[in-house]
DNA sequence: CCAACTTGTAACCAAATAGTTATATCATGC
DNA sequence: GCATGATATAACTATTTGGTTACAAGTTGG
């Protein structure tokens, strides 16, 4: 992963101000945020690839190319490292949607653009839906005590709410349509694909992530969702 | 579960042919089948609540009411354990699919029914969808060395593809729809809906398992799936 | 330039865990 | 009616695991 890409690299990029500009070339250099930012880098992978239960905290901390102690220090325990990496996972996403700027778009496509960017953050973040699955194994848990997430509420369900108005206003779209329900029909098509793509492709011997199939599968989410609400 | 009600009643139902009847009320009686549907069970139950990795070899032969000794009698380790409550999970869906008769139905009603058959059945059994996120996690590690289960081929696929054939042939299914894209949207949707319950109704603080809800789910599955082979 | 604090390492520990062994008891074919 | 194999129990073991402690070394404010 690129955390371990750019360890010996920058080093205290602005503390030099003025100071001696020894950047000491001893091995054992500090750099807390490296250190924090790269443990809860290895943490995503070791809970996305093996689940709260599965995950190991000796593993994180090889994979982060330090200790234990270090993880303990930063985030407590065990279940205060998961809730850090699933709170980073959903800053990802609300960062993302950033970008997204539906209001000035015809409706139809707004709502093209709204399921493709879905597609491919799950595509991009393959660690999130791994992350998702095991949080609702576990009934949400820790998802639920977090004031963080909570906190960062998406807008995407009133730029969502926008479009289908204006949609409906000129004539295009059925009335009354629910934006939840077409958030839900959009996600849930991309998020099964791509969660369910190893138990999918064994049980019907077909491949599903080359990347025609991809496409076609992005494809196929826009027009599902468009015939879903069209007048 | 069942398998604790089903506990000190039924014994040897056939063993007493001509024999002393003393069918011992003895606390130590014998059922190697009894024993092994419940270790199964509990074994499902566990595995569907923990993951592979959460999953206890001890908690499993506490719910199952006998000890770990026997988990290891029957299944050989943990992975043969885990690999034998996927394939019974795997047979009961098979098994349930052969009720479904899409043949002599109008088209339109028999995309219903199959749209239909695989909600309740996904409501039906939490524990399969929640084996399928863990098996997924792990790449389908287990289930691409079962040779079970892909013994076990379904027939929906071909039945779904007469209906769409037959639909197409009345002028109202769209040619050429591609069978496999329809049943991944219908499982898709119950899956995604009944999977992520817990974190989207965290996020979107919305009850989601009403009895009014998943009802309106269901119909809405059909209605998307038909809406989008429509002629 | 040094006292106070932060960041890091490695050895350590108690509890938990997958898997085993010793042994007892039931069922049944002969 | 009993030898034999299958089914059951509980105590045991080697290893792993989350978490801790003792201590060393870097960093920084006064």
């Amino acid at each position: 992963m690129a955390a371990k890409a750019r360890q010996q690299t920058e080093n205290k990029a602005e503390a030099d101000a003025g100071k001696t500009v020894k950047t000491q070339t001893t091995k054992v250099s500090r750099n807390p945020q490296r250190t924090h930012a790269t443990i809860l880098d290895a943490a995503t992978e070791e809970f996305a690839a093996h689940g709260f239960g599965g995950a190991r905290m000796d593993a994180i901390a090889a994979r982060a190319q330090t200790n234990k102690r270090m993880l303990y220090h930063y985030f407590g325990d065990k279940e205060g490292l998961y809730l850090a990496v699933l709170e980073a996972s959903y800053a990802t996403i609300r960062n993302a949607e950033k970008q997204l700027d539906l209001a000035r778009r015809h409706p139809e496509e707004g709502m093209r653009e709204l399921a493709l960017f879905t597609w491919r953050h799950f595509l991009a973040h393959p660690e999130f839906l791994s992350l998702l699955a095991t949080e609702n194994l576990h009934h949400a848990h820790y998802l639920q005590r977090s004031d963080k997430v909570s906190a960062m509420h998406s807008h995407l369900i009133d730029e969502l709410a926008d479009v289908l108005r204006r949609g409906e206003v000129l004539g295009i779209f059925r009335p009354a349509v629910d934006p939840i329900s077409v958030y839900l029909t959009i996600a849930a098509l991309g998020f099964f694909y791509l969660s369910n793509r190893h138990t999918l492709s064994t049980i019907f011997a077909r491949k599903l992530t080359s990347p025609d199939a991809l496409n076609d599968w992005g494809e196929h989410i826009v027009a599902v969702t468009l015939a879903s609400i069209r007048a």
